[in-house]
RNA sequence: GGGUAGUUACCGAAGCGGUCAAACGGGGCAGACUGUAAAUCUGCUGGCUAUGCCUUCGAAGGUUCGAAUCCUUCACUGCCCA
């Protein structure tokens, strides 16, 4: 095992906030492997690298010899939303949340180590609860000090509602620190409040209080608001290697240095030409999640198809022509069955009308249009998107 | 419980009897320019195999030749008072 410095070192690298230094380092002193704390939704299932911040955290603890807990949060999961002015989701089944859970772990293991993870399921302590087991927990907690969390606060002082489970959140998120023992609980740095709570609930049961580690909030390809799946602005780490890269391809110089910084450990460096610097940090993401082989292929597609602009032999997905042959419908399925998005008969009419579909090269305005397609030829349906036909 | 203001498209917000598929801004999409960057400029942004048709302005009814606009009831939300 390394040094204590060496540790110290490496675990708070990247780290937004952690409380407190010296608790982390007292512990890491007594040379016992540490049980490190990391408390999971299972309600989207789907990972992105915004999720990997954290994550990969995790695993530097496990690389140093320490012990990964992961809490999948069935219970809290079948409660429903808890912070939040978003609209309630419908409840999830508890088959749901069991193949969420799996699908999870699937894609958590592409970074964690499967064989130094703990797994619980925190409906294991609260299904058992009674009400009067509730309500004593609830009497370790003031209501001054679930007030002082800063969106209570905000929605009070603007006279909006706050529902007395949401401030039941952090007390069962804290609960769960108490039950698995953990002496570092790892999160986001929208989590610090509710880690804390949880060294309160675990000092007021005779434990040593876990020390706090937040990473910072990836922001998503927009640049602007923190990645997630709804907003669309997200890479998923089991997406396909050119999707990856292209999607890596897209964001902005600044963006690439923060993305550089959290997921890599790596500062730009300003001597090398931008758009180099942004290839060389897709093509590192690519083959953490896939391999170094796919990621040389991916760049090299891609430099095919975008800096040669050489579709002809670039590896395109190929699309076979169906029922409808117009250019609408094609255009249409295309986007759907390949790209997996959803346009409108007005969408691909725009599309078309402003000059983005391209025949093997000639652009076509004709809505009306009606090509006779043939075997190989490449259909251009936007400057990101091609596709080979097939017939 | 009383009073009062509101509920419009992805979001914010105009519209207050016909010219409304609904101004404007944001967001989104596409094109031009580039480095698939940023910035900028331009166009589009309910659905439909489409010079027309269909479904929208919290919900349901009603008045009218005609309703997002007027009336009634209901639901929800904010604010003030208790």
């Amino acid at each position: 095992m390394k040094s204590v410095d060496e540790q110290m070192e490496l675990l708070t690298q990247g780290v937004a906030n952690l409380i407190d230094e010296k608790d982390l380092r007292k512990k890491l002193e007594r040379g016992k492997p540490l049980r490190a704390k990391l408390g999971v939704d299972p309600t989207s299932p789907d990972l992105h690298l915004g999720h990997s911040v954290v994550l990969e955290k995790l695993r530097q603890f496990q690389l140093l010899g320490h012990q990964a807990v992961l809490i999948i949060g069935d219970f809290t999961a079948q409660i429903g939303d808890p912070s939040g002015r978003s609209k309630t989701r419908p409840p999830l089944s508890r088959d749901d949340i069991l193949a969420n859970a799996k699908t999870y772990t699937d894609q958590a293991f592409q970074i964690l180590d499967k064989d130094k993870t703990e797994i619980v399921f925190n409906g294991d302590w609260f299904n058992k609860m009674t009400f009067a087991e509730v309500i004593q927990l609830n009497a370790k907690v003031t209501m001054q000090q679930m007030l002082q969390r800063e969106d209570f606060r905000n929605r009070i002082d603007k006279g909006q509602e706050v529902r007395l489970h949401e401030i039941q959140y952090p007390i069962v998120q804290g609960w769960d620190s108490v039950v698995v023992e953990s002496d570092v609980e790892l999160g986001g740095t929208d989590q610090l409040f509710n880690i804390l709570v949880g060294r309160d609930l675990q000092k007021a049961d005779g434990q040593e209080p876990q020390v706090v580690m937040c990473m910072p909030i990836l922001e998503g390809l927009d640049g602007i608001q923190k990645m997630s799946k709804s907003l669309n602005n997200y890479i998923g780490v089991s997406e396909a290697p050119g999707e990856m890269f292209g999607k890596m391809m897209s964001i902005s110089d600044e963006l690439m240095a923060k993305y550089s910084v959290l997921l890599l450990g790596e500062a730009i460096d300003p001597e090398v030409h931008p758009m180099e610097s942004k290839k060389s940090l897709a093509a590192k993401i690519v083959s953490r999640y896939h391999s170094g082989a796919a990621a040389a292929e991916a760049r090299e597609n891609w430099e095919t198809m975008f800096s040669k602009k050489d579709l002809a032999s670039a590896d395109l997905p190929e699309y076979q022509i169906g029922e409808r042959s117009d250019l609408i419908g094609v255009v249409q399925n295309a986007y759907a069955e390949t790209f997996d998005q959803k346009k409108s008969g007005g969408d691909v009419r725009r599309l078309i009308q402003q000059g983005s579909i391209q025949l093997d090269g000639e652009k076509i305005t004709d809505v009306k249009a009606a090509p006779s397609w043939t075997e190989g030829q490449i259909l251009k349906l936007d400057k990101k998107r091609s596709v080979r036909i097939l017939v």
